[in-house]
DNA sequence: TTGTATGCGTTATCAT
DNA sequence: ATGATAACGCATACAA
């Protein structure tokens, strides 16, 4: 059997409660039993019990994130993000797959319910009505990580979505583009999806650019659905010089299937994408791309939920997008 | 205040001990009751508290994972895996980051003994003496994930490295290749690095093909120190009409040098990787690479863990690699 | 400076 | 069928 404080509490011929002292550096103790107890101690080889303190403090030191996936790149440059502001206070961390399912979200609620962790990180996905319900009966912190709700009062951090495509889109324009198409994310996507390709109609419109529906196409984020949607714009849509592509994901499907149709990028065509994920940098070409600092966002994520543990307080956060400039954007052919 | 089992107790007219035993279904109370108690639980809206629950029965239904880098492609990939099994269980994850440090390892390593876990599963790294010591000490189940330990008897659940290179060596070869170039990952990493050069050196052996030292170069398995690997092997040793790089990611880096070199792959250049991350399946062209399985070795890790858990047994397993034949390789232009 | 005792929310062992 | 009560390992108010 693992040693208990009482234990140790014996051997060292003291109270239980002058070892719980000495283990706070609480006063009230000579500085040789301190000695004594220390050395005691360590003999035995003594870990507190986290779960016996948790039970007598309210406090577990652990927080719960969920994640729609936790293997997308998105995720687990957050997951990063988090895990070192996490590490650095002494938290830890439970990660969740929701799969985007109500039932597993919900289960998955209830685990950390029961596990009372401090506080809870809800990431990238719609906050139903049933969440929220089960998050303010828990009557802990929750942050919302790049998602947002307009009608639950949560926290969150984010980037301006909509400005973002909008700068997207203008870039290209300012490139000298004006037949740009866009594959957006899923269609009816309130957060990541809808605000994208409003921007992007935004840009065009500000731009005197007239819009044509039959080149915007819709894909779920995801590489394949990238290049299908690529495919399809190919087909029906032909004569664009450029794509705005709502994730990277879907800009590396785009690259993909426009390397299968033959088409060069970027001499052909241009692809801009949206994260600033590891495989816009490890494309071909080295895509050209909306950043986000995921990392920084699930860092201050963490930072503020932690904080909200403490003290109660939180403050909203829109985080700065920026352009990142690779190889797949550049000035169309003039002919 | 959240309702602990006494306040239900209380408000039903039982005791605590009844309403323990309609929550685990235990015998010895009237069906009148159970539905009073039930009907309780629901009003309060009651949920047990892990906390005091695994206080007494002395487990958490929580496993820690160590990951030398959680947002690694690979890391995600096998966390994935890890979380499929273990949610079908009943058991949360907590996840850490070792960063590869001692000190970070030991840290995480502690906060897990404290937390109470119920068993580790210790990823991609070598285990150091240490870690070995208090990872005995704390007296839970340990599986070794895509690493093993050569000096210390934990199970583990690994491909076999060595067969892996040979493999890819060996397919560059009958598909025509003679000056096969490598890009081995860490120089003195005896678990996937070493034997990965080895099976490589045996597979040029057996065909009788003379092992030359200018076609070897090293990077540390990610994408820029393959990138870097390459650019040196096109100075240093051109003429090679194939690579295999010992990672994807570093795969990835020699698709990109050859690319910005203007070197076609494949039809100037074979490439081969390892691992079969997204990346190899985004890449341009689509990477052919020796694929571990890596969702399933995550899966079988925790299932493993968690039968050692019930039952303490455990047979560790070397899993099947395959070769995924995509678009980097073809046979050399003969002339 | 130090010790005793109580309680945190459960489960489990005895009674009844 | 049901209830009282003692643990589990720790922190802390209160005594001494």
């Amino acid at each position: 059997m693992r040693p208990t404080i009482k234990d140790v509490a014996k051997k060292a011929n003291v109270s239980v409660a002058t070892v719980s002292r000495v283990l706070h550096n609480q006063p009230g103790y000579s500085e040789k039993t301190r000695q004594k107890v220390l050395k005691v101690i360590e003999e035995m080889g003594y870990h507190p019990n986290a779960i016996a303190r948790g039970l007598i403090n309210k406090r577990t030191q652990t927080i719960g994130v969920l994640f729609p996936n936790v293997s997308s790149m998105f995720s687990s440059k957050v997951l990063r993000g988090i895990e070192h502001a996490t590490h650095h206070r002494d938290y830890s961390v439970v990660v969740c797959n929701t799969d985007k399912d109500g039932r597993r979200t919900m289960k998955y609620l209830n685990v950390l319910w029961e596990k009372q962790v401090d506080g809870i990180i809800f990431v990238s996905e719609r906050l139903k009505e049933e969440y929220y319900a089960t998050l303010t009966a828990m009557n802990i912190p929750v942050v919302l990580l790049s998602t947002f709700s307009p009608e639950y009062p949560f926290p969150y951090i984010k980037v301006d979505d909509q400005q973002a495509a909008y700068d997207a889109t203008e870039y290209l324009i300012k490139q000298g583009h004006r037949r740009i198409a866009l594959i957006g994310g899923t269609k009816s996507d309130p957060l990541a999806g809808i605000p994208r390709v409003e921007g992007y109609r935004q840009a065009l419109q500000n731009y005197g650019i007239p819009f044509r529906e039959e080149l915007i196409t819709y894909g779920d984020f995801g590489y394949h659905s990238g290049r299908r949607a690529m495919e399809k714009l190919l087909r029906t849509a032909p004569g664009f010089t450029a794509v705005f592509a709502a994730s990277d994901e879907m800009a590396a499907g785009a690259l993909s299937a426009a390397y299968h149709n033959g088409i060069k990028v970027p001499d052909e065509l241009s692809v801009i994408g949206y994260d600033d994920l590891q495989i816009a940098e490890m494309a071909i070409p080295p895509l050209t791309t909306v950043g986000q600092p995921l990392f920084e966002m699930g860092k201050w994520a963490a930072e503020m939920l932690m904080n909200m543990i403490k003290t109660g307080q939180a403050q909203s956060k829109i985080v700065p997008h920026t352009i990142v400039e690779r190889e797949s954007v550049r000035p169309p052919k003039t002919h």
